[in-house]
DNA sequence: TAGTGGTCTAGACCACAGC
DNA sequence: CTGTGGTCTAGACCACTAT
């Protein structure tokens, strides 16, 4: 035991966690280094296997340590330095900044699917869509335009929302279940109607997020969100 | 018990989570509602505390469920439609797309901190740092200039290394161990030096990832990644 | 006080890997 | 064959919550 710690209420499955992360991030142990096995910490910890077992699964599950059965349990591979990003709700994102959330509906009502969106959907071509486009403003200043074609079969009521209160994502959200979903962030100058409604010039850079939802096996939405690049960035942190 | 699974290979604690997820999936049980006790579990199942209590807590780690000791276990609040980004290291990227990697150093010296790259260091203006400017190719097609700034601190080898042969980015995961990161993603016009490295026009909409990272306490490296907008795109899927 | 979750024990049987 | 991880049992004691 390398710490004689007499009466800490941390549980001694988190203890010996700190145990393994510490000696990997002293560098004692490296990625590929053997870690001992669930005897010898039992030993070392005097504590029972069920004891080891959990530590060492959730750090397995925390991917720090990697297991392979008959063999024993290794320090897994370094993370490249690798940057997450997570997209949110625009009103959410907006209100967890303080500021207000106002949105402004410019369309909201059944299409017929062109060539392009059928294929985005996997319907035949002429098949009824909903189409909304909304503006989205953080304290009167537009932020995003929201253009969004929507399933009928999972959303029948999606032309019947009041979409001043709520936002689309948040009607989805139970309307239609997320079950798996693509995306892409680019960068692309403002097309004329999307420069109008951000109020900036055209060819202005934006900052594009496209992303489509399946739901119940079929494809229940797919939205572009177009933001100003100099007034909107996506940003987080890591660790 | 919802099936009757005679001999399913499925380990019990995994059965377990399977007929909880269902359970919510199915919207049976919604955000909120109280989920059956472990006590309950245990006599439906007809299986060892133990193991229901393996199946519940992984569903907690996995923010499924929430579980307030004296209460119950809960439903946890819906996840919003998020979208989850990773971008990894360029090379490893283009390799994996089985295309050919490439890279052009243009600048790799030691440079006095301005004052608002010291800002970002934390470090007193005029202090020594190392300067890297990096243009990345995907089948000799220009895909991002990698412009670094880093901290001798933490990486004092650093103007020794090839970086035709590796990247800074697996130099840096070595020497300086990633702590924690930020960063931000936004469109840009291109300037001109950038633009030119890219073999683009000037003021061509770029997607710009600006990170900042930590290493043993200190600001270990700031990093902007330009890409051309119409060649280069984050993508990628959940679920 | 009764019921909940949080944790731990000291065994057990199994599948798999390496010698 | 031995040692590894993968899983499960049938208890136990504790802290906390609700009534």
């Amino acid at each position: 035991m390398e710490d004689q710690i007499a009466q800490d209420s941390t549980p001694i499955s988190q203890r010996i966690k700190d145990y393994l992360l510490g000696e990997i991030a002293a560098g004692r142990w490296k990625e590929g280094d053997v870690v001992p096995s669930e005897q010898a910490l039992v030993r070392q910890f005097g504590v029972s296997r069920m004891t080891v077992n959990r530590a060492v699964r959730e750090l397995t599950a925390e991917q720090v340590l990697t297991r392979r059965q008959g063999s024993g349990t290794f320090v897994a591979a370094q993370k490249y330095q690798a940057t997450l990003v997570e997209i949110r709700n625009i009103a959410d994102e907006i209100r967890a900044r303080g500021h207000e959330h106002r949105s402004h509906l410019h369309r909201l009502e059944p299409a017929k699917a062109s060539d392009a969106m059928a294929l985005q959907f996997g319907l035949p071509a002429g098949h009824l869509l909903f189409h909304s486009v909304i503006v989205h403003f953080e304290n009167d200043v537009p932020i995003q335009v929201e253009d969004r074609w929507v399933n009928p079969d999972c959303a029948p009521d999606y032309l019947e929302q009041d979409f001043h209160a709520s936002t689309p994502n948040q009607y989805l959200m139970t309307a239609a279940p997320l079950q798996s979903a693509t995306y892409s962030i680019e960068a692309l100058p403002a097309p004329r109607p999307i420069a109008d409604m951000l109020a900036i010039e055209p060819r202005t850079c934006c900052l594009v997020l496209k992303r489509k939802t399946q739901s119940h096996d079929q494809i229940a939405s797919v939205v572009t969100m177009w933001h100003p690049g100099q007034l909107y960035q996506f940003a987080g942190a890591l660790g």
